[in-house]
DNA sequence: CGGCTTTGACCTGCGC
DNA sequence: GCGCAGGTCAAAGCCG
């Protein structure tokens, strides 16, 4: 992971909370979201043709686009779907060349599989500080190996090491300064029309 | 030497 | 019940 390298600037999140990351805290999503056709058209087809950076819910990204086989026991209340409720998942998709988005957390790689419909790899990573368990999917867009798609499932129980870092350096953590070290100096974000 | 990646095996859930 | 697909584990190897 080179923090050097930031995607490109067309990013899409799939976003059903805005909570975890605080960049993401600083970008309103709640404002942007951005309603997907659960008649079965591809909302991200929709977001393709439209600005760069927009978001739908998480639950509707692993329907529609995510995992078309697999996906109905998540976007329905199957009957255990307390055992389902993983906590919070966000889903960004990102224009890069890199595969691993450097997102300020450490994360470690736990497997890799080939899945379907989709002729790349997904990576699976989990972050690697004690305690926390959050996971994140990485997989290249099957249909445009342009974009990256990460899936973060879970919420982290600690700062981001960037924070840390920024504070040992003896500056304030803001989101000024979050944005300006981090890739999402690179996002933008339009809001909706 | 410790941490990370790789990779095949294993587990689980779902559809037929 | 069986097969498929996704997700996870863990041993081995690699690298700084």
């Amino acid at each position: 992971m080179n923090p050097s390298q930031s995607p490109s600037p067309n990013v899409t999140f799939f976003s059903g909370d805005n909570s975890i990351y605080p960049f993401m805290d600083n970008l309103e999503f709640s404002s942007l979201m951005f309603g997907i056709d659960e008649g079965g058209n591809n909302g991200l087809k929709q977001q393709e043709a439209s600005p760069p950076t927009s978001i739908v819910s998480s639950e509707a990204f692993t329907g529609e686009y995510g995992e078309s086989g697999s996906s109905k026991k998540e976007s329905t209340g199957s009957k255990d779907g307390e055992k389902k409720e993983m906590g919070d998942r966000v889903a960004i998709r990102t224009r890069s060349k890199i595969d691993v988005m450097d997102d300020g957390y450490k994360w470690r790689k736990y497997g890799k599989k080939s899945v379907k419909n989709n002729t790349n790899k997904r990576n699976y990573y989990k972050c690697s500080s004690e305690g926390c368990m959050v996971k994140k999917r990485v997989e290249r867009d099957c249909e445009d190996a342009a974009y990256v798609i990460t899936t973060y499932e879970g919420v982290h129980n600690h700062e981001s090491p960037s924070h840390v870092y920024y504070n040992d350096m003896g500056l304030s953590y803001d989101h000024d300064n979050w944005k300006q070290h981090s890739l999402l100096q690179s996002i933008q974000i339009y809001p909706p029309s």
